[in-house]
DNA sequence: TTGTCGGCCGATCGCCGACAA
DNA sequence: TTGTCGGCGATCGGCCGACAA
């Protein structure tokens, strides 16, 4: 999964540590998190916070709901590594910082409903969308986007109605009930470096069908 | 899942032996049927077949294409067993002797046709749907079917048409939609000691959809 | 600028008898 | 007796501008 369409579906609130620096795992602050209960008791003499190395982090989205989370390891340090400059502990990874042109909007009814379009906002359309030829009546194109897994959708993109407006029509109906998305969803669209036009989801909150935990592993879901 | 309609799903070419009687098991046999391919080499030394004693026997349908396949237990017996009368091994529950009404169709292209209805045979109408009221113009009833799940199934029965014939319109095609029926399988009628309808499906050969294998045991799938 | 609504047009669904196998 | 077909009316999907927030 692309690196920058990650993180504009994640969301500006979310931050991810570069790989190889250090980190305070919470263990209580997880089980807060999980979806099943965890019950401490069997092992009464847990630490609150434990210093860690990040080993790797990776970047990833649900196969069904398109919800994207991250998996990461960690490694426990020794505690005498706590005498290293912690600071370093809440960097952020410079690669964040490259952020390229991605737009977000939360589902409107209309948008949702079915037998309607979506309603493009004006700055998404101009700054995200390829350019639209305006001296065409109506101005029309095709948009293609790529989802989180690779695949391709066709839009039928228009400016028109009084006053004009952008709209997706054609192909928004198949998008939203293939995707299962409702009133309340964001959807995210971002343009890649090589120009490529990408797209997200963000489910509304009450989804909590998280990705299922890995038997072999922790999964930490994303917070929006 | 009720024992009539497990057998009327099944065909007549289907017999179960009742439990606690004596069958041979046939390794080779069994193994060709199976949906991945076994590999006999590593135990060399096998029977051609062993005497086996039913220790349970299960009526099942597969929860999503409603096929149904019976759960045997076998026993393997010494070979001293061998000189009992084996005849009971052949024999059949008596049990299954009771059969209650009931009719197969195979869906013709008209039948599973999206837009179109089914076309109830005469016999099948008149011996195993309620009583139609003749006097009404024209005769009409909905007919209320319970599937192998316990899930009930509305359909419109209506007699109609020059000639008059039967058919079942309004529901049927949501009914085959939803169990994704095609041309060639097959619907099973059946009416139970309590006058309740009942329907089950047969699906056409090459489906090979199989029930999945089961971690704890094998199954069996069912002849048709 | 953009969310919602009613109008409207075309596509599809599904009920019908005609006809023939 | 019943499988297939074309007709056709009802319904639904979905594109449209009007209007107002």
């Amino acid at each position: 999964l692309d690196r920058q369409l990650w993180h504009a579906c994640a969301g500006g609130m979310v931050q991810m540590p570069p790989v190889n620096s250090l980190v305070f795992y919470f263990p209580q602050g997880h089980a807060e998190h999980a979806t099943v209960a965890v019950d401490f008791s069997s092992a009464p003499k847990i630490a609150p916070f434990v210093l860690c190395r990040i080993s790797s982090v990776k970047f990833l989205a649900d196969p069904e709901t398109d919800e994207v989370y991250a998996k990461i390891l960690l490694v426990p340090q020794p505690s005498t590594s706590l005498e290293l400059d912690y600071s370093e502990a809440i960097s952020t990874d410079s690669r964040e910082k490259e952020k390229p042109a991605s737009f977000a909007k939360t589902l409107t009814q209309s948008d949702a409903n079915n037998g309607g379009g979506f309603s493009v906002p004006r700055y998404c359309a101009e700054t995200i969308f390829p350019r639209l030829d305006y001296s065409a009546d109506p101005p029309v194109q095709t948009v293609i986007v790529k989802d989180v897994h690779g695949e391709m959708w066709k839009f039928r993109h228009i400016y028109r109605g009084t006053p004009r407006r952008h709209l997706l029509t054609t192909g928004w109906s198949s998008f939203v009930n293939q995707k299962k998305l409702v009133a309340g969803d964001s959807i995210v669209f971002l343009r890649a470096k090589n120009g490529e036009l990408c797209v997200g989801i963000r489910r509304t909150k009450q989804g909590l069908g998280g990705p299922a935990e890995s038997p072999t592993g922790w999964t930490y879901g994303s917070f929006s």
